[in-house]
DNA sequence: TGAATTTACGAAATCGATTGCGTGAAATTG
DNA sequence: CAATTTCACGCAATCGATTTCGTAAATTCA
């Protein structure tokens, strides 16, 4: 009720005014530039502050053509891995003076475009991308990438070449996992795993067959799923489809940690015993690991790590001194909980 | 490798020249406006799809001073309540044509106050803001409304008079929380709360207090816990210090799933049966709950919808109708699980 | 048919910061 | 002391879309 006079911004050329000088120095005393006397930086300064200067993001990206606004669009923000990821882009960025934008592609490629778009008609800086889970013709990106826009790729990345990415190695990471439950004792393994669009699942189930393959046995094709979200309904789906069989699997390596939890509630409600009878590992490492009962083995995915490094990646292209390239998954290990420790320690 | 040349975006400029007309018409047939013909119009459409044009969004907020994005501050984006009222907010936002801009203020007050800026900076059109657990200056955001920026609280509200808020009722879910565990046979109910800075938490205690004293029993000081963050951590310890009491309570209303779970987990742990000996209901209905054994009571949070409802608000707002004020707080109920059934249906 | 409207569009200013090119004055050099 | 450099700063164009103020041509009205 008060004053509710919507105070107009103070600009440049307010200070410039006040002071007796040309906008142009003061946008340069703002910017610390060589060419501005001290004492002049000094006064500039101090009247931007009495007065309350902000500058004006959109007038100097309009002129730059630089928004410092870093793109990211993930299938759902609210999945514990890509949340956190984003939390670890969010705070890289801030530190390197970029704001985050986020846009979500609902795992719909019709979608993705559409952000796409938006996020170019916005002219952000760069783009971080976990593809839509069906994506399978980048050409939307390529469009983009023409414009001249360093796009990173994170987890979720396209088949193609001389493209900027941060991944795991999902491939050593599935091996991993099915070694695990290979050194349980488990000989029968099954494979949830998630669309064959992505490189990612494919990789892990890679691992996987390989594992089992390397312990002597030979993979049943009958035994490896594939789910298209690897959501909650689809792991208790595919647990029922497991314990419908002649030969139950005494093992099994879900690719996402959403979906284990929901298999292995379901196998603890028909009342399998864990891990004696079936032994399970997921993927991903998320919270929920140690509070279902029993507690989900898993294997760590860093996301906030990731998310950091994406920005690393982003910062290095956005500078001409760009050296692409250099490919080096992430860490990632097992996470030893008792829904697989057949062998107490 | 091929054709890496950063091709120029092209400008109404571009298709004016193409199309022998005015800058300012191929603007105005654009946004189809009324004075510009049909023929025209098509034409520009035609030619602006072929070229591949994209509005530059920058140079259209910088002329009217308005971005089309809206901002948001929340705490930590990767806590499940906040993610998915975040969700809900891109997803309205994208129907309205906004995008959302996330900040996280790591509930930091002074984190927050640089995040405004820089949203300032941006020239948001406006902004949603969940407080930081401790801010209880609201200066900042005072100085942001006066440039006439809408400003739509969620959940975390300050205490100030004549602002734009979606909330639930939160005293009234603190009091269903706590009946429900006092017609379970509870006596001794003690309370996990969070922050006293936070009107919501002593909302909810205040429903506590007052279900125990409408049910004929004198709160009791010793079992009203004030915890900062309502972390993991703090759940395991306010639970430590319920066991080491005296007379230990038989029912626990604890303000967050997360603390709430790490305090059963830690019961458990203890050899406490719950809810026999402790029966425990949490607040915000997380997904955890279903996974925790025993499952986890709590009180439903429409997170997603109160993200939609931020955005109605905010486009309210944006127009000149304006009619502030009208609070109706969303709708939360009980959800009713093992961790404080006593009573089997 | 002459006057009043309506239709369809253009010229140019504007938003606020940045920046290439210049310039006068002071400082340095030979 | 003349010739250069270095300093410190100003002018004006620029980024791309929007918008106010006009205006010529077409249409309608009396």
């Amino acid at each position: 009720m008060s004053s509710d006079q919507k105070k107009k911004d103070i600009t440049i050329y307010d200070l410039a005014e006040e002071l007796k000088i040309s906008p142009s120095t003061v946008s340069r005393a703002l910017n610390d530039h060589f060419s501005i006397g001290i004492d002049t930086k000094e006064a500039v300064r101090k009247l931007a502050n009495e007065k309350g200067y902000r500058p004006n993001g959109i007038a100097s990206s309009l002129r730059t053509n630089k928004s410092k606004i870093i793109g990211i669009i993930v299938s759902w923000i609210n999945r514990p891995f890509l949340s956190t990821l984003i939390a670890g882009v969010e705070d890289a960025a801030k530190d390197a003076g970029y704001q985050v934008i986020i846009a979500q592609s609902h795992d719909d490629v019709t979608v993705e475009k559409q952000n796409l778009k938006a996020l170019h008609a916005l002219r952000v800086s760069a783009l971080i991308v976990s593809l839509a889970m069906e994506t399978n013709d980048y050409s939307h990106f390529e469009q983009f990438r023409k414009s001249g826009i360093p796009i990173v790729f994170v987890d979720r990345i396209p088949k193609l070449e001389n493209i900027s990415q941060v991944i795991i190695d999902n491939f050593g990471a599935g091996y991993a996992a099915t070694k695990h439950l290979l050194d349980q004792g488990c000989k029968r393994i099954a494979h949830f795993g998630g669309s064959r669009f992505q490189a990612l699942y494919e990789e892990r189930m890679l691992g996987y067959i390989t594992a089992i393959k390397d312990a002597g046995i030979e993979p049943d094709p009958q035994i490896i799923f594939h789910a298209n979200f690897l959501n909650a309904e689809e792991g208790a789906r595919m647990a029922e489809a497991v314990l419908a069989m002649e030969k139950i699997p005494d093992g099994i390596f879900c690719a996402n940690d959403t979906a284990a939890s929901s298999a292995l509630k379901t196998l603890v409600q028909r009342g399998v015993k864990i891990p004696e009878e079936i032994a399970l590992i997921g993927f991903n490492n998320d919270p929920i690991c140690e509070f279902i009962e029993p507690n989900l083995s898993s294997i760590n995915h860093p996301a906030k790590e990731m998310g950091q490094t994406a920005v690393m990646k982003v910062l290095e292209l956005l500078n001409v001194d760009a050296n692409l390239g250099e490919v080096k998954p992430l860490e990632t290990y097992v996470v030893e909980r008792a829904s697989s420790m057949r062998k107490k320690l």
